[in-house]
Parts: C-alpha cells; structure tokens; sequence
DNA sequence: GACTTAGTTTGAAGTTCGTCAATATAGAAA
DNA sequence: TTTCTATATTGACGAACTTCAAACTAAGTC
C-alpha cells in the first residue's frame, strides 16, 4: 500500500481496517527511542545524510542492534541507504514524514 | 515531562535521549492498529466524543482487549474520558495529535 | 593472497505486548 | 437490595520485540 493510499487524515473519517493496518506499521517504527533517536540523528546531520559510523557513536546499544533498526526504518519506508565505498550513508525520505504528518492534522472544524 | 518539552521538531537537532524516550511512547501508542482505528472512531465521531458502546461495535476483539487499548491512549495523553450515567464517552485531545504532527514536519531548508 | 575496517545477518535470551475468559465495579432500574 | 447493563481490571498465554555475541560479507590496504 502506498503513502498516499495509506496517509489520510485521522480525523475525518473513521480507518478502514488496511489503512489503520499500514499507518500503524510506520508509527510503530518510530515507536522505539533508539529508532527516534537514529531518525532524529540523520534528519538533522549535515547534508541530510549520516554514515552508520557517525550513528553509532553515542548511543548505549551495539553495532548489531544499531543496524537491525535501520533495517527496521529501511523497511518501513522512513530511510534510504547508499553504500559509497566502505561506507553506508543514510538518509530521511521526507515524503514518508511529511505523510505521517499530515495523517495527524486535525481537519478543520467548519466556521 | 511535557508535551511541548519533548515534542521538538525532530529533524533540526537531534532528540535528547530523554526526548527520544517521551516521544516514542506516543508513536508506540499509535503503534497497533486497533488503537490507532479507535482514535480514528472517537476524531472522526459525530460532536469529537463517543461512547464506548459504540466503539466496541465493528471491531473483530473482544471487549477487555477494547478497554485496554484505550487505556493506553488515555495514559499516553492522547484521549481523555468522562463517565455520563452508565456510559463512558472519550474524546480525542487535538493538542497531543498537533504536537506529534509537528515534530516530524520538515525544517525549511534555508533558501 | 592476508589483514583490517565497516556494516550486516544469525541465533538465542529476556522482555514487552496483545488478547481473551473470568471477575470486579459503577450506575440505573426494578 | 436485587438485578441488569456498561465498562474496567486481573491473570494467563503465545507472539512479537529488543538486545547482544558470534559469525559473516564487502571493500580497501598491505
């Protein structure tokens, strides 16, 4: 299912089931603090990327459980990796926020 | 901790350990679907509020399993209920819905 | 080739989560 | 106060999740 099929607002109408089931997949993956925090870290790293390196210093976990919740934000569609030599960088997809975003926005409450 | 002091746009800088932690609890809750077609049901519900007679209708768990998803929403900050007589109606609290928006909208790139 | 560094995958341990049946509570009505 | 309806709580069980150590892969260097 698609961004667009799956990103409507919350509050208009009631969720079928399949959009409820694929918008909740993609808040559960920001449901972690260690997946927030990896998001959050390469959003605002300069030139909106980040190397696995640079995520992996100051965080409590270790290497493994760092790149299982890339691979979780990878598959949910929030990131994209590109390896570059010995490197993988990572970015935001900002559709994919953007989505998520708006599916939170109250609708207007007619005048 | 509140939601303005951990619902920070979380693309600037990068989330605090502790604003990581405040804020997956509340993506978490939007996390499963049941809870996230609840909040829909109750948003999307004639006059902002209904009653949980109404939502227990056109949902596939039983009962207690109902309650206790909006229980989670209540304890996350998400929804709040008040008994009328033998029923319990909930509304939504937009506010929460509108900080958690706002945290993963996009900083405008500087022109 | 052998060695090193960056990152991922696998497998297992411990924990949390979603669910239900059974039980409990709160209010209305008889 | 007994009974009925609406909702919540408890306790249990299986499924899913987070984590790590160990093993693996991919690229660069000697």
């Amino acid at each position: 299912m698609t961004l667009a099929q799956c990103c409507v607002p919350l509050t208009a109408d009631p969720l079928t089931a399949e959009e409820a089931g694929e918008l909740s997949r993609r808040f559960k993956a920001l449901g972690d603090p260690v997946r927030l925090r990896l998001l959050s870290l390469i959003a605002s790293h300069e030139g909106g990327e980040a190397c696995v390196c640079e995520l992996t210093v100051g965080f409590e976990v270790s290497g493994p459980t760092i790149s299982h919740h890339l691979k979780v934000l990878r598959e949910t569609g929030l990131i994209e990796g590109d390896r570059r030599g010995t490197w993988i960088y990572y970015r935001v997809l900002p559709e994919a926020l953007r989505a998520l975003s708006e599916a939170l926005l109250p609708t207007r409450v007619p005048a």
